[in-house]
DNA sequence: AAGTGGTCTAGACCACGGC
DNA sequence: CCGTGGTCTAGACCACTTG
């Protein structure tokens, strides 16, 4: 793994653990870098990443502090499995698995050929998973993929990480996505799957996934 | 302005105007260091902005390729203004103005207190601007900010451009922003306003932009 | 003036893909 | 094997904030 990500991974597991932000605001980038035993632009690589996750901000001439939301970002680390390599440290210290309730291949209809750039012909998966961290129900997830752009996935791949399967063995990169947060009251699914009752609030995640070549491959809700 | 910022702003205009992508791939790294004379590091700066646009993306050993899509990218850089410094290309082209069609200052319901973590003793704008380039009806601008992060916005300002007034006059940074991109029907604004008609689809873009500090300041639909 | 982040350089080595 | 992108270095200078 590169330096600069095993730096960045380091740093966000420092901050959801309160590891600074006490005293001063966070390590200039000298102090980092002599601590890491590297070049300034390596640490800045790393704070790069960080920067664009939300968790620090950079003030030229000032120093470098922390997000006052990187609590909720950090916590928010769900369906995006180990995308940027975010859950290789919640992996040690969460169980994650994945409970299949849906799983059909069928022809999209008009908004999912809209989304995915299909045609009526073009077959796509239809997944509902419920995630479980720690044995603790936390998220339904509505996944709908072009069948063509991942071929093989499969009950064995489903209960695993759909994310690892494209990275790993398809040899596929992430390259975007866009996202919409919202707060939303709950349904009758997220009632009898997620343990809460009809006027809980639900946090909503919808996402349009693409790869590097600019093939959007998920659309999602959360 | 920073060199690798307007190396990538050049390639942006290069790509959209289709001065590549004929014959070869795209110049390699090396051969943009050259052109541009200045280091790789440098040029790989401006690749990563590019590439954070989704205009290209790169592969190890192979090289560096346009995405399928750059064209429909570059094209819908509306409502973000000259957020990285896009639209000072546009801005050389076209003419963009801003009708103002509501404007006022309230307190703000359950929901948007949710989207821009605010209590409902918090004032917001709510503004809907009608945003016309080259003298045609383009978008719809539907547009929620606190007053207490984005003061003194006035009439003067809505015509032009709010995210100029935000970075030019009240020197504050964009972080970042979440962002839902879908297709729609045409409601009864978009018929009034966008020469359309009932049953058009309209794109519709959802986002809310954070500060660098981590504070949402605007929740917009376009 | 000192300390900080932002940018930039001119090289180097590695990993990967294609010939 | 060579060409490509990915990473990394050890310095340098500038821009900005703060005391």
């Amino acid at each position: 793994m590169a330096k600069y990500i095993e730096i960045a991974n380091q740093l966000r597991s420092d901050i959801s653990q309160h590891k600074f932000s006490q005293d001063q605001p966070f390590p200039d980038q000298l102090d980092l870098a002599n601590r890491f035993s590297t070049s300034r632009m390596t640490v800045q690589k790393s704070l790069n990443i960080l920067r664009a996750e939300g968790l620090i901000y950079s003030r030229q001439g000032s120093g470098t502090f922390i997000s006052k939301n990187a609590d909720l970002i950090v916590q928010s680390d769900f369906g995006v499995d180990q995308y940027v390599g975010t859950s290789t440290l919640l992996g040690d210290r969460h169980q994650i698995e994945s409970q299949v309730i849906k799983f059909e291949i069928r022809y999209p209809n008009d908004s999912e050929q809209i989304a995915l750039r299909l045609n009526d012909k073009e077959l796509i998966y239809d997944i509902i998973r419920q995630r479980v961290v720690d044995k603790e129900p936390y998220a339904l997830e509505y996944s709908k993929m072009p069948v063509k752009v991942i071929p093989g996935l499969d009950d064995k791949v489903l209960h695993a990480s759909i994310y690892g399967y494209i990275q790993n063995d398809l040899k596929l990169k992430i390259g975007s996505a866009f996202r919409k947060i919202s707060a939303d009251k709950a349904n009758s699914n997220d009632e009898k799957y997620l343990k809460c009752g009809p006027m809980d609030p639900v946090l909503e995640v919808t996402q349009t996934v693409f790869l590097n070549t600019g093939i959007p491959f998920e659309f999602s809700s959360t």
